[in-house]
DNA sequence: TATTGGCCAATACACTGTATCGACGATAGA
DNA sequence: TCTATCGTCGATACAGTGTATTGGCCAATA
């Protein structure tokens, strides 16, 4: 084909420099816009004007992707400055911004525990955790970290599934009041649950996070101070 | 074209009876079999000699299918006998049965809390632990009940990734020690994560699910009882 | 016996994560 | 300044996913 009719390459858009900064960046503004699960290799590279192929140079997986969001996320929670005060009021304060890190990405919640986190961001948080216990043996120490850590973990994945069911039912109100509610009460109507309907009957009692949080630092404080 | 040379219809394999009884528990056993991941409709369907979507007249949706096998575990969590004994052995029975029923299905880790669970078992699983608190006030009830729940997915989540992880790395040690090992020992090597590098390189401690269930025991214990 | 209705599977579609490969651009060498 | 090389990027490809649609078979009904 002769060069007159022949059209010119497609002039090829400068490839916007990449970085796994940028690329986790855009991954979790999606996972903040859309959910966990509009999160795919190709809309993440979409939205940094790359091919999805792109983004194998700097993971090799998704897993690796979701565990740099996970990173990301220790990062905004790690305090700048180690926490004053007693290790009461820095295991609190540490809960405390995790779950407000939840609230912000929620698919945070999802992620949390269920993988191992060995990243910069992850171990800072560790870090913070145990030297907030100051010299107690360290046997103590870490069962004392990670009962508190447990509890935070499954809180807020429990108020973060709730807060989603709310949201669903409050989006299309309709159908929850003629499928869930009705299975509910006819649920409770059998019997068979009577401490349920007392509780569900009742005021609308959520589990406070910060008071279940006060009650397992009460449990977890005999080992940290030494008491009997 | 005539009948001698048209072939007979392929005799149909008589379809299998279906039941989401069978349904789920195929896909349980897939699930404990080959991990969460592997659970696919088709997989689901063709372990049952059915084509896959056969299987939506029992279910709409695989999250329902999802729904469904964490109600069938709870079933095998929530004893058949209400629990005698004091209020804090029932609810540490419970606790200790749901963590061996996640120990004998790991994906229920994965999906206990993520999604609300209002199957029967369920109900039944939360009305034990009501019980269980006997006359005290509906909101403290639930209350000590969402945290303990809490210590719990979270101490499970944890400790199921803890075991896959183990697990993963005496697969293939070899990538272990020349990867997981070797960045880990550079990282605390660092000096930024002293109390870390203390923690690690002690015997290895883990957190004692049982210890640190009697700790937020303790913790809730004055809100049963009525003490100060 | 003819017809209808309900169920089931085949097909189809949009999408996923990732392996492979060809072509292009920039760089190095003559 | 021209050429050869090399690394990088994206197009293509593949096997798999959840689910909507469709068409045909079987059995029960008129």
């Amino acid at each position: 084909m002769l060069v007159w009719e022949r059209p010119e390459p497609p002039s090829r858009p400068t490839p916007s420099p990449l970085s796994r900064e940028r690329i986790v960046r855009a991954a979790i503004d999606l996972a903040d816009r859309e959910g966990l699960d509009a999160v795919s290799l190709r809309k993440v590279a979409a939205a940094l004007d790359a091919g999805p192929m792109r983004l194998y140079g700097y993971l090799s997986t998704k897993e690796e992707l979701l565990d740099l969001m996970v990173d990301e996320v220790y990062g905004e929670i790690v305090p700048s400055e180690p926490p004053g005060g007693d290790w009461r009021a820095a295991l609190r304060d540490l809960a405390r911004l995790t779950r407000q890190a939840a609230l912000r990405h929620e698919w945070f919640a999802d992620l949390l525990g269920g993988r191992p986190n060995l990243g910069p961001n992850a171990l800072a948080y560790l870090e913070t955790s145990l030297t907030a216990l100051g010299d107690v043996p360290v046997a103590t120490v870490m069962r004392v970290v990670g009962t508190v850590n447990a509890y935070v973990m499954g809180a807020v994945r429990l108020e973060i599934t709730e807060r989603r069911a709310e949201r669903a039912s409050g989006l299309d109100e309709r159908e929850w009041q003629s499928t869930v509610g009705p299975y509910l009460t006819r649920m409770l109507a059998t019997g068979r649950y009577p401490a349920v309907a007392r509780v569900v009957t009742g005021d609308d009692v959520q589990p406070d996070f910060d008071e279940g949080l006060d009650w397992v630092l009460d449990g977890v404080a005999p080992r940290v101070t030494g008491a009997p």
